[in-house]
DNA sequence: CAGTGGTCTAGACCACTAC
DNA sequence: TAGTGGTCTAGACCACTGT
């Protein structure tokens, strides 16, 4: 031990593994600011001592920080507390709620129909099921904040979602509620923006002029078993919606 | 050794570290088809054998891939090769040119302008110098395969980069020749796309009609020592130009 | 049950940075 | 030279998956 002892010395009883109770306990002091921005961690050395446990799993917890852009490392030097504007932004995957929480924005969301009918051959071969085989087809208006900012809609696959045109989606995610009635396991999703211009009864619902620019999103989103469960296309404002997107070199480690 | 024998043997004289030598073996395998979309991997022990390393290193390899969605891990049962079709599109930290590549275009560029001048305060604020200090501007009509695609508006710390406006970079990436000149290591750039309407002398140098919609993209890039080192505003063709991107689940949950 | 990946340990040597 | 992070080893036990 050096100096210090283990402060919230990580619980080996605890059901959490150990670097995650550890990832967890320097996430806490970097957001707390107990650790400046800019400023040097203790090494992985000393980590070692405080939480009481190898070093193999102090990297391994600070490499979830860095993937997560709150610390960088630099050999020879030390680790540091990143600046926060450079880490500000950043987009995960999320639920469009969330999306808009994280803006400080409050999601909305007006289902204009939800029905299961059978799927036309182009869109059965976007969710590689059969041309005809029942998609349940989610037609929605988001909003932020009170005001309009685009219309979704979403298919799934019918015959994995049993009665799902009969679920009631006021005031909750669909994909909160597609976690609670089928178990399915949000892991990635693959979106293509490109622009469009609103016309007609998009306009009118977007409240946006005629003719106006806005993003066209196609949507492909996964399960953690790689199964494709649905697929979305969106309009969405482009006087109020904006993407943004955070690139990284290559980072290899444990 | 469990029947196979080493057949890449990781070198243990090599410059490179033994895990990224037996991650490009693997990328090759995959890539190359050996390995399959869909099948079972060895199991980590085999792969010890294989390659005659400790199972941590075999495991950082691993980890590796799966950052790069190459490879998934289902606990229990065995790891395996992406199907590749999720894959596609994803979009790392890259020059204009390398993702023109990745699309099967040539990338192209015309320099407009190039010159220092003071920094107005607005643009001073952004790229964090003192008004009035020296920035590079460079203007730029960038083309894939032969037509343009959008015009890039890059502003560089002069103090940073002394006689850079006298650069030819005709026929090379800008990241290249910062990197041959001033050892600038690229680390990180954040990207904010909106909506623009193109209009006047932008719509000419596009070829685009007047009022067409477009993206209008705001960036600030990064390198290792978390330094801001350029701000780029770039109006791109809504028509021949879209942004993909993969968003991943964290990949820690409990 | 056997086999897999998930977690963890206690060392070791190296390359790099700073003084 | 001293301290840092980067790499690597040879084990160990666990939880989960399939039989």
């Amino acid at each position: 031990m050096a100096g210090q002892t283990p402060i919230h010395a990580a619980s080996k009883t605890s059901l959490l593994p150990l670097y995650y109770q550890v990832e967890r306990d320097m996430r806490q002091r970097i957001e707390s600011g107990a650790w400046q921005a800019g400023q040097q961690i203790p090494s992985e050395k000393e980590l070692c001592a405080l939480y009481d446990v190898s070093r193999i799993t102090i990297r391994q917890a600070i490499s979830a920080l860095v993937d997560e852009g709150l610390i960088v490392r630099e050999r020879g030097r030390g680790s540091f507390v990143r600046s926060p504007v450079i880490t500000a932004g950043a987009r995960g995957l999320t639920s469009f709620s969330d999306e808009m929480a994280a803006l400080g924005m409050r999601a909305g969301a007006r289902v204009l129909s939800i029905r299961r009918e059978p799927a036309p051959p182009e869109l059965a071969e976007r969710l590689r099921i059969g041309p005809g085989d029942p998609v349940v087809v989610v037609h929605r208006l988001r909003y932020a904040d009170e005001s309009p900012i685009g219309l979704q809609t979403a298919y799934l696959p019918g015959a994995r979602f049993p009665a799902l045109e009969q679920a009631s989606l006021a005031g909750r995610s669909l994909y909160a509620y597609l976690q609670e009635q089928y178990g399915v396991e949000l892991a990635e999703a693959h979106e293509t923006f490109s622009t469009t211009t609103i016309t007609g009864e998009d306009a009118r619902l977007l409240n946006v002029p005629e003719g106006a620019c806005g993003f066209h999103v196609e949507r492909l989103t996964y399960d953690q078993k790689q199964e494709l469960f649905e697929f979305v296309t969106s309009t969405m404002r482009g006087d109020r919606y904006q993407v943004q997107l955070v690139l990284r070199a290559n980072r290899r480690e444990l």
